[in-house]
DNA sequence: TTCCAGGGGTAGA
DNA sequence: TCTACCCATGGA
């Protein structure tokens, strides 16, 4: 028998539902996005270790997020309790934004992206989800991206009850209890394939605490170390996964971003990435946020398509 | 076929 | 610190 139950996030101010749609993550399972309801779905497996499925909508009277929960368990007050403090993560509630909108208000191209209550760019309820996820953006398509990260849940997930094709993100010790040639057959993640089972099997076993290290108060630098010192994670990563834990003062460059400033502020001459970056260095703290609504002209479609 | 995508590891200088 | 080379996968 199917549980359900509904309960409202509070929402700092000012705050846009729809930022939700601001980062690629929406479109990366278990995220599902229903334009058609502007719902914002995720199948998540529980502490208890049941799967859930999370309908999340802006709330119809005042300000919150709307959470509708459909578990095959009693959903109680300890439930709700973890399901806010997760999707508190995953959207950012948290996050004081107070002085990157100061700066946009200065800017005005960047502040029609902005706006009020946009940038809280959607991440993960844990921080071994973002990096995987972030592996999997690395010298590959977006298109490609998202078929691999839908493999990596299908195959591996918990699924949820009433609907077994929809999974939860698998976990670090699922997947490191997976064999290594059966991992790689199903998730067909390329050379990448290595990085996720390594990274998997480290937190399993211990030698890695990496949701530990998204919780210390650690010094930037000392952070953006120890996340480069995971396997398949170079600078572009890195930078990130930064952005993903809040840390907006380092620019990920990749293709997308030459892409982008070369035409845009150098006529397409042939620059070094220093001299590309440098074109964000007056944002300080929130270069990445910068470039991102820089480079953003869609403001009502799902970004990163 | 060849190229390369929201790069990174490694060896060698 | 910098460069050359290699790397699975799959779309263009």
């Amino acid at each position: 028998m199917a549980h359900q139950r509904t309960f409202t996030l509070a929402t700092p101010a000012p705050y846009l539902f729809l930022s939700v749609l601001d980062h690629g993550w929406p479109a990366l399972a278990p995220w599902r996005w229903d334009s058609a309801t502007q719902t914002l779905e995720r199948t998540e497996r529980l502490d208890n270790g049941s799967v859930a499925l999370l309908r999340l909508q802006a709330a119809e009277a005042g300000p919150g997020i709307a959470i509708a929960m459909e578990g095959p368990v009693e959903i109680d007050d300890k439930i709700v309790v973890e399901v806010s403090r997760k999707m508190s993560r995953a959207l950012r509630l948290d996050e004081d934004m107070s002085d990157f909108y100061a700066r946009a208000a200065q800017h005005p191209a960047i502040y029609a992206q902005v706006g009020d209550g946009r940038g809280r760019l959607l991440r993960s309820p844990t921080l071994f989800e973002d990096v995987v996820k972030t592996i999997c953006t690395t010298n590959i398509t977006w298109s490609q991206t998202k078929a691999m990260v839908a493999r990596l849940v299908d195959a591996f997930g918990a699924p949820w009850s009433a609907d077994p094709t929809r999974r939860a993100f698998p976990t670090a010790e699922q997947l490191a209890a997976v064999e290594p040639d059966k991992f790689d057959a199903a998730a067909r993640m390329g050379y990448r394939n290595a990085y996720v089972r390594e990274l998997a099997v480290r937190i399993a076993d211990g030698s890695l605490d990496l949701e530990g290290l998204a919780a210390a108060d650690l010094p930037p630098a000392e952070l953006r170390k120890a996340v480069k010192a995971i396997k398949g994670v170079g600078d572009y990563a890195a930078n990130t996964i930064m952005m993903l834990l809040g840390r907006y003062e380092h620019l990920a460059i990749d293709s997308e971003f030459r892409a982008f400033v070369r035409p845009r502020y150098f006529d397409g001459a042939e620059v070094d990435d220093k001299e590309l970056a440098a074109v964000y260095a007056d944002w300080g703290d929130w270069q990445y946020l910068a470039y991102w609504f820089d480079n953003m002209d869609t403001p009502d479609e799902p970004a990163a398509e």
